[in-house]
DNA sequence: TTATAATATTCCAAAATTGGAATATTATAA
DNA sequence: TTATAATATTCCAATTTTGGAATATTATAA
């Protein structure tokens, strides 16, 4: 009777799990701060190009909301398209307006 | 003509939006943890008093998932109940079940 | 080619978060 | 009263995050 491989399948969906915690909290991470809100919020309405996004929230440097944009996308929140000089970022995970219109209401 | 009254409103409105973002941002900050996030589920099917939340979840330390607890509460994702020794948490914002799940298929 | 517009990156000191260890509080039962 | 079980709090060094300032990259137009 091989006990052990038992406990193999055991540590491994363990680790699994754990993983997926990580996973998850880097999601939350990237969303965890006011300007990265504010961006992601932008596009709420569609797909924009940085300019523009720099131009609508002008009170933010352009290296900040680079930077909050970057972070979105690496979470996997936001996907990009490169045209030309312009960068276009819009919503990957459309779930999140649904959350975050119900966050509203709930505050 | 009174213009910098409608200036008052103006900032005034900008005002309860950075709030907004901030409190958002807290929420988000909230959930931005593994370990936080392992508690959190261990209550999406229903209220659990502390003591069996650390039985569950026994690989952490009691005062690291007391901590986890208050933060939530604190967020206003989780709310409690005290009867007698025990303290009772519960989930007080539904919508973050749902959301998490969204989460756990696009991952 | 060179200038320029759009975007990304690096550097970094200040601020915030992390989780372990020890200790405190509180309600009940003996 | 006192012991104990359940939960919360404090302390703290290590790690991570923050956002401003300067600089780099890249694609296009002149």
């Amino acid at each position: 009777m091989k006990v052990y491989s038992s406990y193999g399948i055991l540590s491994t969906m363990k680790n699994i799990c754990e993983t997926n915690f990580k996973k998850e909290a880097e999601i939350f991470k990237a969303l965890s701060n006011p300007v990265r809100l504010e961006v992601l919020e932008c596009l709420f309405d569609g797909e924009k190009c940085v300019c523009e996004i720099i131009s609508k929230l002008n009170k933010y440097e352009q290296a900040h909301i680079s930077k909050s944009l970057i972070k979105l996308k690496q979470a996997g929140i936001l996907k990009d398209r490169k045209e030309g000089l312009n960068v276009y970022y819009s919503i990957a995970m459309p779930c999140i307006i649904h959350f975050i219109s119900c966050l509203k209401t709930n505050m």
